[in-house]
DNA sequence: ACACTTTTTTAGAATGGTTATAAACTAGAC
DNA sequence: GTCTAGTTTATAACCATTCTAAAAAAGTGT
């Protein structure tokens, strides 16, 4: 099992439900944006064995510390979550209430010209809101 | 008083309570961001009467509809509030838990160059977040 | 295999920001 | 003043998320 030694390396226990669940995140076609409601509906659906909903949101927050998955900056009363963490950016469609990625040649170079004492960038995102 | 015809132009009564929270909202020196929490305890200082916190959330919301207050796209727990309503982004501190605005000018100019069929750019906010 | 320790899972309770409810109050129109 | 629609209010309800503590599983050593 490839996410065995992924765990390991991270110094999580490879358990039958990270491992489940990084089949669930990670094996897809393509990177996706989902709530924890959405991901405990595409575990319900695609295994057959339950993962309670306590492990679900421990497993996302330690794949998000560990940097497999990103947190995404959005007003909405539930936290969205992305399987794509490379350096990218996001449309939000405000009428479909989704999530488009738009990658980093999508924007033109974004350069921050204020600088705050003692403190670095650590990253930098851009949310453009699309309307009809 | 300013606010009683800002309000009526707006099709919102111009209310005791009304009026009071644009004073704290909109007298002040300089913008600031807040969340609901925030603004209760400053209504409480500022203000010898008391209002009650549906209005408060009742009221920012009919303000941040009228284009009078934003919100600011922003993982946390509660809703961040800006009464800086100029197009313009922001520096999160991760230590402090503190938004610093960031001028358009702080921040060169961006291109989204990606277009969605349909849509149009309602928006386009830079989040950066900042470490020690 | 077994004993032992540490980590993880789990159901359910608790938390807390936000929203809904519905009754009392108020602003504006006539 | 009367009337009506809009507003305020206390409180309940909602619901995403976190906490709890007991059971289960993983890792380690023998
Ligand atoms: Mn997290
Ligand atoms: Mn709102
Ligand atoms: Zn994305
Ligand atoms: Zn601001």
């Amino acid at each position: 099992m490839k996410y065995i030694e992924k765990l390991r390396n991270s110094g999580l226990r490879p358990t039958k439900q990270r491992l489940q669940i990084c089949e669930v995140l990670f094996d897809a076609e393509k990177t996706f944006h989902f709530t924890i409601n959405d991901l405990a509906n595409k575990i319900k659906k695609q295994l057959n064995n339950k993962i309670s909903l306590a492990t679900i949101y421990n497993t996302v927050h330690a794949f998000e510390k560990k940097g497999y998955l990103k947190q995404i900056p959005i007003n909405s009363n539930q936290t969205y979550f992305d399987t794509n963490i490379s350096d990218h950016h996001h449309f939000y469609d405000l009428k479909e209430e989704k999530l488009i990625d738009l990658e980093n040649s999508d924007v033109g170079p974004i350069n921050i010209l204020k600088k705050i004492e003692g403190k670095k960038i650590k990253s930098v995102e851009v949310l453009v809101k699309l309307e009809d």
